[in-house]
DNA sequence: TGTTAGCACTCTAACCAAAAGAGTGCTAAC
DNA sequence: GTTAGCACTCTTTTGGTTAGAGTGCTAACA
C-alpha cells in the first residue's frame, strides 16, 4: 500500500505530467505540491515508486513520467469525489439539446462537440433496437426480388435496409406484409412481437412463406443483432499531439477508426451498461490502441442504449473528458428536464 | 512555347518525381529518358525551363522539381491520350457491382475502395434529386409539432428529416397528406409535381394549411437545395505522405474533411457535369488545399448526379488515379452491363 | 549554332565533439 | 526521517567539418 505522501507525490505527478507532458522533476513536485519536503525527500520517495512500478524515467537523470498504474489511481480518485460538479451548466448544452429530436443527427453534432471540446477522437454509438417501440414497418420493392425495408421507431429512428429475396413479391404483396406486421407490431418492441410476427406471417402469407421469412430475418437482423448505428468525429484533433508524432502507430489507429467492425469491438467490450468506464494504456485489449486511453459512457433510455466514446492519448485531461463526456450524456437524454 | 525536347524533359521530370519524391538531376533524366543527349544539354534546357517556370530548385546544386504548371501539362497529356486504357477489368469491380444495389452502402464502400488503392483520402457525393422519380413519401408523427419526413426514390434510395411544424397535426391528417402527395406524386420526379402539389394540397387540406406548406417546404429542402449526401474515406491513407509531415497543415486539411460544408463547396466548385476534372496545388482557391490535387469526376444517371472525388498530394500518381476513379464510377453505373 | 566534357562552386545532410542544462543518486550532517 | 551538497549521467543544442549530389559556366567540338 502506499502511503498518504507517496499517494500525494503519485497524483501531482500525474497532474503535472497532464498538464505539462514533460518529465517530471522532484523539485518541481516539491515547489508546487508538497511544500513540507524538500526535493531530496521527493527524490527517494520518488525512487520507491518507481521499484513499486508508479513512475519511471526514461533514462537516469531525467525527471519521472506516471505510469498506466499512476493514472489508475489518479483516475479513480477523480470517480471517487464526482459529487462536486461544476454546478453551471455549459452553454454548449443548450446547443445540443435543440438538436435532441433527431437522434442520429444529435448523435453526429455530439461526436463533433465532444471532439472539439476534449480535444480527442469521439465516438457515439446507438445500441440495438429490440426493446424499443415500433411505430411503422414498411416493405418497398426497388427491383426484382430486392427489397428496401423500413423500419421507423418511436422517437423518430428510422432503421433502412436493402435485402434480396430468395423470390420475387409484388409490391401488393409486400403491402399486405407491411399492413400485417404493422398490426401485430406498432406500438409494440420487436422482442415482444419477433415470435407472433414469425408464426403470423407464415400462416397467413404461405405462399411468400421463404421471402417473407427472409425479411423478417433481416429485420431482426437489422433491429438485434447488427444493429448498433456509429458515428465518430474529431479525428484531427489528435494529430498535433506529440504522444502520436509516430504517424504509421497513429496511422494503423486511424485505420481502425474507420472499420464499424473495429469501433463495435471496443465498444461491446467497454460500454458498462450504465455509466462511465475508462481504459487506460495498456488496460486495452486491443494492442494497437496500447498507448491511447479510452472513455465510455453509456445510458439507456427507452430499452435503447446510447454511448459515447472518446479516444486520446494516455497524458489525456481526464477530469475534463469525464465532465464533458457526463454531460453531453445527460443533455442527450429526454429524462432529465431542467 | 514548348519545344518537342523540352516537353519531354518536363514530362519525364513529373513522371519521375511522382515516383521517387525527390528533386530530380539532369543526369537521371540524360541516363534514362533522353539518351541522345548528354547531362549537360538537359542542364542548360532545365535552366530555360526554370525560367518559364515549369520546374524550379529548392536551392542551388539541388535536382528540379515540377512546378503546378508541370504538372498539368503533364496531365492533360494523359487525359489527350485516355483511349489506350489498359483492357483487364480489375476484380475490385467485381465485388463493388455486387453492392450496387443499395446505393448509399454501395458509396460507402466507394469510399474505402477509391481510398485504399489509390491511397489518398476518398470522397464521394450524391447529387440533388429533384430529377429522380419519386417512389413513396410518408409523413411519421413523432411528437407534438415534430415530423419525420421520408421519402424514397426509385431505386431504393431513401431519404429522411425530422421537421418541426407550425401547428400540431394529427397522425391521421398526416397519413391524408402522405396519400394525397403519394397519389400525384408517385413515379414521378420532384421538379414535375413540386408546384402541382402546393397548390393541391392548399386547396384540399386547408385546416392545415400552414403546417402543410411546411412539410412541403421541407420536402423542397431534402430533394433540391441541400440534398447532396457526402461520403468520405481513407483518411489515414495520406498520414505516412512525407508532403504531409507538416501535421499542422494535415490538421487543417482534416479538418475541413469533416466539415460536409466545405466538402460542398468543394463538390459544386468542380464537378464537371459529367467527366473528370484535376485541380492541381494552387489551382485551388481554397488556401488550405494549396498542397493538394483533387480529382474529380462525376456522372449523371436517372437524373441523379454522382460524384466521386480524390484528394491527395500534387505528386500523386495522376494516370493510376484517373484510371481508378473512372473504373469505379462506370462499376457504379447501371447502364452499364458487361 | 547547338552540343558536350570538364571543373569549380554551392548547398544539404550526416556526423562528431563539445558544452549547457536538467535532474538524479548518494553521502554526510542535522 | 529529513535535508544540503555535490559529483555524475544523460539529453539536447550548437558549431564545425566532411562527403555527396548537382549545378553553372567555360572552352572545345561537330
Amino acid at each position: 500500500m502506499l502511503t498518504e505522501r507517496q499517494l500525494e507525490i503519485v497524483l501531482a505527478v500525474v497532474y503535472e505530467y497532464i498538464r505539462s507532458g514533460v518529465p517530471i522533476g522532484s523539485r518541481t513536485i516539491a515547489k508546487r505540491y508538497l511544500k513540507g519536503c524538500s526535493a531530496a525527500t521527493i527524490r527517494n520517495e520518488m525512487a520507491d515508486l518507481e521499484e513499486l512500478e508508479y513512475l519511471y524515467q526514461p533514462h537516469t537523470s531525467a525527471g519521472r513520467i506516471p505510469t498506466p498504474k499512476a493514472f489508475r489511481i489518479y483516475v479513480d480518485a477523480i470517480l471517487q469525489r464526482q459529487g462536486s460538479r461544476p454546478a453551471t451548466r455549459p452553454e454548449w448544452l443548450d446547443e445540443l439539446r435543440k438538436r435532441r429530436d433527431d437522434v442520429q443527427a444529435a448523435l453526429r453534432y455530439t461526436t463533433k462537440l465532444l471532439g472539439n471540446l476534449t480535444h480527442c477522437v469521439s465516438l457515439a454509438a446507438l445500441g440495438p433496437a429490440q426493446e424499443a417501440v415500433l411505430q411503422k414497418v414498411e416493405f418497398i420493392r426497388v427491383a426484382e426480388r430486392s427489397v428496401l425495408i423500413i423500419v421507423v421507431l418511436k422517437g423518430g429512428l428510422i432503421h433502412h435496409k436493402m435485402v434480396s429475396l430468395p423470390f420475387d413479391m409484388t409490391q401488393e404483396a409486400l403491402d399486405e406484409l407491411s399492413r400485417r406486421v404493422n398490426m401485430v407490431a406498432q406500438d409494440k418492441s420487436w422482442n415482444e412481437v419477433r415470435d407472433v410476427l414469425q408464426k403470423y406471417v407464415m400462416e397467413e402469407l404461405e405462399a411468400y412463406a421463404d421471402s417473407c421469412r427472409k425479411a423478417l430475418d433481416e429485420m431482426n437482423g437489422m433491429l438485434v443483432e447488427n444493429s448498433y448505428q456509429y458515428f465518430t468525429g474529431g479525428r484531427y484533433n489528435v494529430l498535433g499531439l506529440p504522444e502520436f508524432s509516430d504517424l504509421s502507430r497513429l496511422q494503423t489507429i486511424m485505420a481502425l477508426l474507420e472499420e464499424d467492425s473495429s469501433i463495435a469491438q471496443l465498444v461491446k467490450q467497454f460500454s458498462p451498461d450504465n455509466g462511465l468506464s475508462v481504459i487506460i494504456g495498456d488496460e486495452n485489449p486491443v494492442t494497437q490502441m496500447r498507448d491511447c486511453s479510452v472513455l465510455m459512457a453509456s445510458s439507456v433510455e427507452k430499452g435503447r442504449k446510447t454511448i459515447l466514446g472518446l479516444i486520446g492519448p494516455v497524458r489525456m485531461d481526464y477530469e475534463h473528458a469525464i465532465f464533458v463526456i457526463q454531460s453531453i450524456l445527460g443533455g442527450l437524454s429526454r429524462d432529465e428536464e431542467t
